[in-house]
DNA sequence: AAAAGTTTAGGGTGCGCACCCTAGACGGGC
DNA sequence: GCCCGTCTAGGGTGCGCACCCTAAACTTTT
């Protein structure tokens, strides 16, 4: 891996776990086992390596945006794919999902496209539920989905400070990602069809247990 | 009002603006329209600000643990006073609830009572709920209510974010605490005897327009 | 082998910020 | 009038941090 590859990805690690104020150049160049020097060599500041880390963030996002329910799949398994997506998301970039309206001051391409990135995961998530409400698996009135997926948005978003706040660990490996899933499916699976609701239970417990790229 | 007192509700004001870090001691004393040697007067250190506004954070958590639906009251009634109060709490100190984990650090009551807040707070929405159940307005299962507890808290709690991020005002007479509560009905509307549930909107949308303590 | 790119080590700067210090002014209570 | 508490003004310090600089060493590419 390219040292500058090494430096975005040891800090979105420090910065999600101790916020991008908070990480000095200092602890960073030495987490990276690089001189700081070496730091400056490849970002002229440090906001510049919140440019690119955000950028990261944008392509991530624009790509996991891309997915959409296979109209001869499965709406159990793109759903579950979905979720598992978002997660990743969350995770990798968590700093980001704990107060990304402020980092949209340090990062123009989050403050600008925050809101049209809400938007879109809400739609794609509701685009899946629908497929499953076509499917006869989720019995769901057409005109709730919006505040369904809106919901689910948020409660999967905000599961892992959730957790964190009762003072539980949410690394990976502890259970908290899959805590997180299935409290989202709180929200909807008395209207699951009984084996679509396994289904889907089996499909995030297998998704929870995949370690993110670190 | 005192000196004192000021400092603490414009620190608390700023802090919800801009965060901890990012309020320097130099503008909160300007904001307070006294010296910056003044400000030392009142306060030894930064945190001890902090800490102060901390206190009001729990005194105000535990006043609203007080609150128990009257038995022989309006389920519907109680129920909103307890929103109206959580939201209140979620406005008044806004920054803890962003990422009251890592304000731990800076005031040792955070860190260690956060956790019994937080259940304790899903147990008095539980509580709630469950006069509602038994007064017939609302048909959920009962082994399901505490999920529900859970889910309304982090709706109700991250409400605001959600609208800041989508770039819409969240200040007071914007419209986002009433749509955030309306938000979390979304989780059960559809469960609520009808007359109740408009019941319910009603005083929500009255509680929603009260100015909080600036 | 030479050129280009990358990295180190070690010194440094400037700035922002929390906080200190001091003498004196002012206001309220006795 | 005295005492005490509160506040001001204006000067300051020390520290943490992002970032700079430079020569040399090392690695990769041509």
């Amino acid at each position: 891996m390219r040292t500058r590859d090494r430096i975005v990805a040891a800090a979105r690690a420090l910065f999600n776990e101790q916020g991008f104020g908070a990480v000095t150049t200092a602890a960073l160049a030495a987490q990276c086992g690089i001189s700081e020097g070496n730091l400056w060599y490849h970002f002229k500041t440090k906001r510049d390596l919140m440019e690119a880390v955000a950028d990261q963030f944008a392509e991530t996002i624009d790509a996991r945006l891309l997915l959409r329910p296979d109209p001869d799949g499965d709406g159990i398994a793109d759903y579950a794919r979905l979720i598992g997506a978002l997660m990743e998301e969350f995770r990798l970039f968590r700093f980001l999902y704990r107060d990304q309206a402020a980092y949209g001051e340090h990062a123009p391409v989050i403050g600008q496209r925050a809101p049209e990135w809400i938007e879109a995961t809400f739609a794609q998530i509701e685009a899946h539920l629908a497929r499953l409400v076509d499917e006869g698996q989720l019995a769901w009135p057409r005109a709730g989905l919006r505040d369904l997926s809106i919901n689910a948005t948020i409660i999967l978003r905000y599961g892992l400070e959730h957790y964190r706040e009762l003072g539980e660990p949410t690394g990976t490996g502890t259970g908290a990602v899959r805590r997180t899933m299935e409290r989202h499916l709180t929200l909807f699976q008395h209207a699951l069809e009984p084996a679509a609701a396994r289904r889907l239970r089996t499909a995030l417990a297998e998704i929870a247990e995949i370690p993110i790229a670190a």
